[in-house]
DNA sequence: CGGGTTTGACCTGCGC
DNA sequence: GCGCAGGTCAAACCCG
């Protein structure tokens, strides 16, 4: 409500700012959002869907924790300022898009690192733009820095809310991950064999063509949008899935495709 | 009760 | 210089 109060707050000096919170947060102090390589991975949202269902918690899930710690409906959002109005609108420009793909809110999640204290990495999970049935996760470290991540066989660190799943491929050297890249990101789709199978378990991802469960049936009618809205007692958890767009479809596959999609 | 999520506010970079 | 868009913070809330 009152936002940050150390903002507002007259009577302490500005020793403490936002910013300075910030640098310390992270190693260095310039903190140039260029500085962070990135790496992009595009996702089939039906394989995120599935993770879920399986009850984990993280969007698109990989062997590393992830702690959510902003959302934000990005461009091409009728009112990106107005995050709160945005999420009620996005959950309708959604429900719109089943009828009019064109009307497609991107949201974007962005996740830190909760496997080790004061890990810089970052991931952003996003639905693709260009494609509505992919998911972009986005992972983002400091440009010197190796890739903080914990091996992905450091059971310790991690698992802290999901049940314990068969470990991924043996990982190959963390610093390789990032060092020989080239500063742009690189876009890619990820196959389950290919160099950047570390990513996750992509065993479940692969790059089979997806039937999207949002868009395959253009058949659908507002009427299929109207019976998202006398929800009452969903509203919550409806709105809560806004902030996870795949979760989104998975409402609507829920809804209109429950039967036709296997569900694994 | 601890850890994760939600969400409004705020900061910064960047284009015009 | 201004405004927009993206990124982050942190209090409140949720959940096991």
């Amino acid at each position: 409500m009152e936002g940050t109060a150390m903002e507002n707050g007259s009577e302490s000096p500005p020793s403490t700012t936002f910013n300075e919170m910030k640098m310390t947060s992270t190693c260095s102090p310039k903190k140039s959002r260029r500085a962070m390589q990135k790496r992009v991975v595009s996702v089939p949202i039906k394989d995120v869907e599935g993770s879920r269902l399986k009850g984990e918690s993280a969007p698109p899930s990989d062997s590393w924790a992830w702690r959510k710690y902003g959302q934000k409906p990005i461009k091409g959002s009728p009112y990106p300022r107005c995050d709160r109005v945005m999420n009620i609108i996005s959950l309708v420009v959604h429900c719109s898009s089943i009828v009019n793909p064109e009307f497609v809110v991107i949201c974007r999640g962005y996740y830190r690192c909760s496997s080790s204290k004061g890990c810089p990495a970052r991931k952003q999970v996003e639905r693709s733009s260009v494609d509505p049935t992919m998911l972009v996760i986005t992972y983002s470290c400091e440009h010197n820095h190796p890739w903080p991540l914990p091996s992905r066989n450091n059971h310790h660190h991690h698992h802290s809310t999901k049940p314990s799943k068969p470990e991924p491929q043996p990982e190959p050297e963390p610093e390789e991950k990032f060092t020989d890249l080239p500063d742009d990101a690189l876009i890619m789709t990820a196959t389950p064999d290919d160099q950047f199978a570390w990513f996750g378990d992509m065993e479940t991802t692969t790059s089979t063509v997806l039937q999207s469960p949002i868009f395959a049936d253009t058949s659908r009618t507002d009427a299929d949008v109207a019976m998202f809205f006398p929800m009452r007692e969903e509203d919550e958890s409806l709105f809560a899935d806004l902030g996870e767009l795949p979760e989104c479809s998975v409402v609507f596959r829920h809804r209109n495709l429950g039967p036709e999609v296997p569900i694994y």
